[in-house]
DNA sequence: TTGTACGCGTTATCAT
DNA sequence: ATGATAACGCGTACAA
């Protein structure tokens, strides 16, 4: 016979045959009961919810997963998450996906991306239904393997017309075009480039720079910042712009953290922000409205961007095909105190 | 036969069967090869590895979870992400749990604990082998499951004698008693109080007020904030308080967030700080030291504080019984500007 | 509407 | 050091 006849009440955690066998009822019907209510005659059901809360049952999805070859499971992949950009993604994500029946397995793996292929192959021995990855640069061999597995996978933070599978982003080169456009029909001509290293930071950059290079008479000076990005970077990286020639009037920063710093190093060395120094962050986090001087920044939908990655996944994982693979978020333009 | 001999290059993942037969071995073999190569002939295990390039194949963790009765797998509920006080935590839970073979699954569950219980329940069907929890208040039913199911269990940010099974965090009732101190004996009499609602936060609150109430001419005003806590809650707190009587000329914080709004918007009426109006945080957030004025408050290690989590769960997990299952990692005064 | 037989891909256990 | 066999707990497919 089956074990799970002569245990104790302790430990061992009660299966559906033990549910089954309390019920009187086979275990597989105990198994449509909690599955699929609707063709269960309604009395039955009501034997089998008995049943489950005496034994206190709880289902091992280990096991239905195997069977059904559906694990629910949603594996995510950020660089990181204590540097705020991508936290309210993340919630959004995990609120999602929760609302539908899924859970999230979160990865910080950091922003380099020969790490990140050894990282998602053990996350896909989880056998997730879907994955969430940041960026749209991969190892190919990931690629090929992601493909391979024909598992639903959408890119987030980033554009391209080829995606993996699903992608939801925005350009970040054109974030940066807009920004130096912005200052430079402010009438600024010397930038200063307040700048962390990761790849889409510098492709804003190279969106900025690219502007920048249109007009003759600028220039520009750079500082680099450290990752993750806090007031504490964006100072440093701000008392080094303004050691260098020629003085900034006019400094972008890679984030509005960095932009935060900034404007209090600024403010430290006695020098108004706008009046003598314009600052642009990036990202519209939560504090850029409410500092004083409130931030000029390019916003993005941050919340929604999560949102739409889980909602793509998940309904691709239904079997609902998405209308357009590939969604371009945006972003705009907040123009505030700062600059 | 098995299936698995007569299908195409794609979709269906190789097993470790198809890499047993590709190797001329048995799948058992091939399975030790992988798991613990040191009890395999080291020439099986290249023969093996090879086979496994070749096939691209990735183990199935639903599979072995299920057959060895680990899952390698942690369950992490967290009220809350988008709030800077517990991201580190969990960076340095994913970063420990990581190096050690682990994967974490994450859950942003609010900060309501009847929700948490249900919402912990399905977490439980996923078979982790561990589980953190934020706080140490959960549902009655919650706690009986838990013990049950003999599961390892680290609640965290917070202390009681009591916990569930193992325990890491700090007192918030001497947290805000220390604040309270502080300004007290700096001679502050006229206090505000800008406040979360959540339970932690209530608690530090108490221990504030315990202390205010030991002294006869003392008065203090309240302000309530939402969650999570930002700037402009901050501010909108701050404008609050300036509006009772008596107006304060201290002011604590239930976060170094709205410590910063209170500044901010009292920097906005023209109020100096700390000389006018002196202002408290608490948690010692990355930019507390670098804002202007910096900012006094209560610091604790949340790195650490993830870290040991993660730490005492494996090991319990691995057989390592911990020495003190409860760890008080304590709190210290950051005295700056600000206060 | 309910039940039976079997397979999901792996590891434990025992045998060789 | 390697192999054969039997679980692990559930869902699919089909039968009744």
């Amino acid at each position: 016979m089956t074990r799970g006849k002569q245990r104790g009440e302790y430990a061992v955690a009660p299966t559906l045959e033990d549910v089954a066998r309390e019920a009187g009822l086979s275990s597989m019907t105990v198994s449509r009961a909690l599955n699929n209510p609707a063709i269960v005659r309604p009395a039955t059901v009501a034997r089998v919810m008995l049943a489950v809360e005496k034994t206190g049952y709880i289902p091992n999805l280990l096991a239905g997963s195997l069977a059904s070859r559906r694990s629910r499971l949603i594996a995510v992949v950020v660089p990181q998450i204590n540097n705020n950009m991508f936290v309210d993604t993340i919630q959004a994500i995990s609120d999602t996906l929760a609302q539908r029946g899924y859970h999230m397995l979160l990865c910080v793996g950091g922003y380099a991306s020969d790490s990140e292929a050894a990282l998602v192959a053990t996350l896909l021995s989880r056998k997730p239904d879907g994955i969430v990855l940041t960026g749209i640069h991969h190892a190919a061999a990931l690629k090929k393997r992601l493909i391979n597995a024909a598992l639903p996978v959408v890119e987030i933070w980033d554009l391209t017309p080829t995606p993996i599978d699903m992608l939801v982003g925005f350009s970040h080169e054109k974030a940066g075009n807009l920004s130096a456009r912005f200052l430079l029909d402010k009438g600024h001509r010397r930038f200063g480039l307040l700048w962390t290293g990761d790849q889409r930071a510098l492709l804003r950059k190279q969106g900025a720079i690219a502007v920048l290079q249109t007009c003759r008479e600028c220039q520009f000076v750079e500082a680099e910042a450290g990752l993750p990005a806090t007031l504490r970077l964006g100072r440093e990286g701000m008392q080094r712009l303004l050691a260098q020639t020629p003085v900034p009037d006019a400094v972008i920063c890679s984030s509005d953290t960095l932009a935060q710093g900034a404007i209090l190093e600024a403010s430290a060395q006695g020098i108004d922000v706008p009046r003598q120094l314009a600052v642009m962050g990036f990202g519209d986090l939560d504090f850029a409205a409410w500092h004083s001087p409130s931030i000029t920044t390019v916003a993005i939908d941050r919340w929604r961007l999560g949102e739409e990655a889980a909602t793509m996944l998940a309904d691709k994982i239904e079997g609902i095909m998405p209308t357009e693979p590939v969604r371009d978020l945006g972003f705009w333009l907040c123009e505030r105190q700062s600059a």
